[in-house]
DNA sequence: AAGGTAATACTACCAAGGTAGTAATAAGTC
DNA sequence: GACTTATTACTACCTTGGTAGTATTACCTT
C-alpha cells in the first residue's frame, strides 16, 4: 500500500508536483521561477518543500554539478485519480451520479462541455 | 467572502458534520456513539473537535440544562459544493469535462449509473 | 448526604503543510 | 585571490487537524 495518502496534497505541494509534471524535471530555481510568477514565495520555501516532499516519497532528485534537478516520484493520473475517488467516497459514499449531479448543478457549464461529457459516457457505455 | 476555505475540511470534521446534518442537531454523546460504530474514538477527542469547530464556525451549540446540543452552521450542499469546485479547479482548471473523464475511466461504473449520468445531462441541457 | 456519572473545560501532544531566515559552500567573475 | 552569487542544509515557527488525558462541575440516585 504505497500508494496510500496520495491524495492528501497541499496547495503548494500539487502547484510544485504540476510544474515538474509539466516540465518532466525541473530545479529549485526553476520551480520557484514559475511559481513566483502566480504567487510571492521566498526561493527557500520551494527548496524546503521539495525536501519535505522528497523525504515523503513524491519527488526524487538527481544531481548536476552541485544542483538538484528533481522529478515527481508520482504519476499526475495516479494522484488525481486518488484524489477524485476519495472525494467521491467521502461526499457521496462512492455514487458517481451524485457527485456528477452535484457538478452538474453548482457550476457553470457549457454546452460544449455537455456535449462532451454525452460523448465521454457514450464511449464509456461501449466498453461494458 | 464568509465561504472562504469551508472545503478545507478533515476527514473527522466532514463525519462529524455529516451526522449532524442528518440528525439536524446533536449532543456530544450522540455524535460520538454515531462514529464509534464505525471507528473507536474517546468521548473528549468528539467533544474538543466539536470545539474546535465552532471556534472555526462550522458548528454552534444550544444549551439545554448543561448539554450542549450541537448543529452544524454549514450547509452540506454548501460544503460538497465547496469541496468539488475546489478540486476541479486545482486539478482540472476548472474543466468539468476533464474532470468527468477522469472519474469515468479511474472507477467502476455500473450500467446504471451511466444510465443516471446522462438523463443529468439531459435535464441540465434542456436548462440552458 | 454521599457517591457515582456524565458533561464541559483545559491542557498537552503529535504530525504535516507551509513559510522563511540564516549558515555553509561552491563556483564563477573581476 | 577577493567578492558576489547561486545552491543546498539546518533550524525554527505557525497553523490546523487529530487525539485524548485530567480536572471540574453539576446532576441524579440511593
Amino acid at each position: 500500500m504505497k500508494t496510500a495518502k496520495v491524495h492528501r496534497l497541499g496547495e503548494l505541494q500539487l502547484r510544485i508536483l504540476k510544474v515538474l509534471w509539466g516540465k518532466r524535471e525541473g530545479t529549485v530555481g526553476e520551480v520557484h521561477e514559475v511559481l513566483s510568477a502566480e504567487d510571492d514565495f521566498a526561493y527557500t520555501t520551494i527548496a524546503t518543500m521539495l525536501r519535505k516532499m522528497e523525504a515523503r516519497g513524491l519527488v526524487k532528485h538527481r544531481t548536476e554539478g552541485r544542483t538538484f534537478i528533481y522529478a515527481a516520484c508520482v504519476a499526475e493520473h495516479e494522484v488525481t485519480k486518488g484524489a477524485l475517488n476519495d472525494l467521491v467516497d467521502r461526499f457521496f459514499e462512492g455514487s458517481l451520479a451524485e457527485a456528477m449531479n452535484h457538478l452538474l448543478t453548482s457550476r457553470e457549464v457549457s454546452k460544449e462541455e455537455l456535449a462532451r461529457l454525452q460523448k465521454l459516457i457514450e464511449e464509456r457505455k461501449k466498453k461494458l
